[in-house]
DNA sequence: GCAATACCTGAATCGGTTTTCAGGTTGCAG
DNA sequence: CTGCAACCTGAAAACCGATTCAGGTATTGC
């Protein structure tokens, strides 16, 4: 019902792109800086708006030393997603630990995902905006959080709490689609009176959401179904 | 369970931007030649990829005229964009015209929601793309498909054919984003050996897909279910 | 045929970008 | 306190694209 952390994110040892040599410690904060840095001005300028003179501004640092730790605008731009979607994972993992049931797992990984969307409002339309800088890197966000729901689908439907008839793949790709647009429309889109998105998606919206979903998982009593094993993509 | 053509696009006279007076038969000729070569260039090369020169080389046009006729590359975008939207939902209310059912319809939406898709792969990325390029123009395109969708969905609730349990704007946002995430993941990431993606959505896919659907919309017997009336995004 | 009108043209302007590079600075090992 | 990696720097090179404009070319009405 959780992913482990391990398998969240690379640890692996930062290398300088420059010398190829690992960092020291200053380097290592350097990079940092530049990432932080590039994750505000991306969020508010979107990638092309957004220009290296920006981030290396922000983040106090010289024009030039940014080639040392990036090859490119979109290599940035690439790890920045990587690191995004290593968090909204977390974000949604840490909010399905404590459910109790299968289904209750389900609508706490929702609220997972509600609750970094409305943190984090900018950043997420970064990740989305990745289909068009990095569709390649877009398509690994997707799949690695459809591999976790997968998973939880199919344990799920092994305890009986989903129905067996529907596909765990297709199911999980379609319960992600509704995630996304429910969001846009109803974080993203919504501005209270001072302009600023509301800090939670509104909890009628968020039943009402459930309810469909509810629905479309609750095990049916006429279980028959063609059960259509072995589907593949 | 049809959209009048009527409401489906602007016949507005077209003015000229330049000078504000009506074109004349040439000029219409000259707009559309632009329009389309956008929609060529857009789809392959993506809004910044895309330049006035390449576009207007595609049209065989003057590099000049181009601004007789849009203000600028992001007026030619969102004029495409508006177009496609038009097109969409001719392709969904076309396939829907024959339904005899409420959820025959419903089915057939989305099957004329994925042909169009299918059909022009790279256009549905533009309409996407205008989240970024034109937010305005991309929620009035959400908008418009989802004034259609809900108005169906209230109908079948009357007619008793969908739990009217259910919010039928939830419901309809909810639909939509299934179908669009479900088409990015089958229709535009999958290739076939020659590279090119497949002509139809999977049908294996289509029916999972629906028997989801079906489950979430299906009237429940245990009638109840909070009516949540007045709901107000 | 001859205005007048509508339409067309692409070189040049203007404003911007990423990336390189020759040389300066920092901090640690010995 | 010295020397040498590692790190940093920002001016300038090299490039690119949107938009303007001064001057052409079709079409039409008379």
């Amino acid at each position: 019902m959780t992913i482990p952390d391990e398998l969240l994110g690379d640890d692996a040892a930062l290398i300088s792109p420059a010398t190829g040599r690992p960092l020291t410690k200053r380097g290592e904060a350097t990079r940092r800086r530049l990432l932080e840095a590039s994750e505000t001005v991306f969020a508010e300028q979107g990638y092309h708006e957004a220009s290296i003179v920006k981030i290396t501004e922000r983040a106090g640092i010289g024009l030039g030393t940014f080639y040392l730790y990036f090859d490119s605008k979109q290599s940035i731009f690439e790890a920045l997603v990587i690191d995004l979607n290593r968090r909204v994972r977390h974000s949604m993992s840490e909010a399905m630990a404590g459910a109790s049931s299968r289904l209750e797992a389900e609508r706490a990984g929702f609220a997972g995902f509600f609750r970094f969307t409305a943190e984090h409002p900018a950043l997420y339309r970064v990740v989305r905006e990745a289909e068009f800088v990095s569709p390649e890197t877009l398509r690994l966000h997707y799949t690695r959080i459809v591999e976790g729901y997968e998973a939880g689908l199919r344990a799920a439907q092994d305890a009986g709490d989903v129905d067996r008839a529907l596909d765990p793949e297709i199911t999980a790709w379609a319960l992600m689609g509704m995630g996304e647009l429910i969001g846009m429309r109803f974080l993203l889109w919504e501005r209270d009176g001072t302009g600023k998105p509301p800090a939670v998606l509104d909890p009628g919206v968020f039943d009402d959401m459930m309810r469909f979903i509810d629905n479309a998982l609750a095990p049916r009593r006429d279980a028959g179904g063609r059960t259509t094993e072995g589907k593949d993509a």
